[in-house]
DNA sequence: CACAGTCTGTCAGGTACCCGACACAAGCGC
DNA sequence: GCGCTTGTGTCGGGTACCTGACAGACTGTG
């Protein structure tokens, strides 16, 4: 599984690549190289030098950050992205230091275009700095839209949005590549996503539960009717 | 005043713009023409279709959402952009709807790029797409820390830090151009930003005019002591 | 197997912030 | 000048959520 072609499958369900012209894609495909992490380990940490673009393949990686140093830092956790996603991409256009930490969740592949590699390409190929910045636009987007629902919206509602969100694969399918029915995520970690304690968070996966529209198991939930917990929003 | 080259001297004062090079900076100046805004004026709606990017060169323009539809509506403030700020590009790249309302907070003049005309000139010189991309870049970044603010930082902090970003004229400014020492934003509208009500916005401006940082005035607050407000944060 | 580590479930007490209410001040049109 | 609208200042009661604590369940490891 050295061979990144292997992962093209993969890939061609995300909506991103999917949608990319053909030599922009394939290009991806033949300058990346293959990196396996285990878990915990780290990719890139806040504040590093660029270091270019990955595409998570199998596992999961943690994009998180921490405010407040020393003693009294709280860590936030902005998502755990799962296969098939790119990220990376804003230091690929201002060469700029990373935004945030970078962690395996667990055991995972990933894809790396190295930054030297994808500018010397994109100087070659001018017009794909287009589609590249549309996987930036994507993450705006969803990034505005989680903005807005995290100042005005109760912490239950909050915790809805997010599991619609994650079921669907922070909206990286492509079409009938249907849903997750099983996150991988503690109650904690949901916690840290949303800005709540562990234990509201707890309360409120139980209340759904009663519910009948997901099932609490350990280290993670199994969704069981996604169209009521996006009516729960 | 309808010359768009006339407010060059100001969009220099812009980080953005005035790291462009320069036949990218002057093609945005000839394709720009000038609009003015009454007070309360709509610029674009939430939903609606492309219609080009903009930089506001006089007033400011209040980009707002609002989330909960009917009569539970409530509004989320996102920004109120002061001079010479660039926004709307997102559409540029992915030519799907506004994320945002843009409205005129007081009487306002704006410069327009076209969609088409834009996409056009990009079209023959693809390599600017980059430069563009740039602009995006940062907005992505300023919303990571501004999200990761909200779900880690009590009240007081946020607000602390919302003015001094205000200040900065939301990281505009390139280098000397100076920070504004009077904000024109009242206490309501700072509440819709950093999702808090309106009454403890005002004991928390209460709190911090005791300290002498900064003094409450009438629609607006005078900022006394920048680097104070920054420790507080 | 025993044991340690991690995650879940639940309680009780505290508090930061919300909401409704109302008085007051400043600007704006007539 | 007068009233009208918009914004500020402040209070008191309610509540959503937090913190700390601890017991129980599951899982991997020696």
């Amino acid at each position: 599984m050295t061979e990144p072609h292997h992962y093209l499958p993969l890939l061609q369900t995300g909506r991103w690549y999917a949608q990319l012209p053909a030599d922009f894609a394939q290009a991806l495909l033949r300058m990346a190289r293959v990196r396996h992490l285990a878990s915990g380990e780290v990719l890139f940490l806040r504040d590093s030098p660029p270091c270019g673009l990955y595409a998570v393949v199998s596992g999961s990686i943690r994009i998180s950050g921490q405010s407040g140093r020393g003693d009294d830092a709280r860590e936030a956790l902005l998502a755990v992205l799962p296969p098939p996603q790119w990220f990376g991409e804003i230091t690929v256009f201002d060469s700029a230091t990373r935004t945030h930490h970078a962690h395996a969740a667990e055991p995972s592949t990933l894809l790396q275009v190295s930054q030297a590699e994808l500018l010397a390409w994109l100087h070659e190929h001018p017009q794909h700095w287009r589609d590249l910045a549309v996987l930036m636009a994507d993450k705006l987007r969803l990034a505005f839209q989680t903005m807005e629902e995290q100042t005005v919206l109760s912490a239950p509602l909050r915790l809805a949005r997010r599991l619609v969100v994650m079921a669907e694969g922070y909206g990286v399918q492509s079409g009938k590549g249907g849903t997750r029915r099983v996150l991988a995520v503690t109650q904690q970690e949901l916690a840290l996503m949303i800005g709540i304690s562990r234990q509201t968070t707890n309360e409120i996966l139980k209340g759904m539960e009663a519910q009948g529209v997901l099932r609490v198991q350990r280290g993670g939930l199994e969704i069981v009717d996604l169209p009521a917990l996006r009516r729960l929003s």
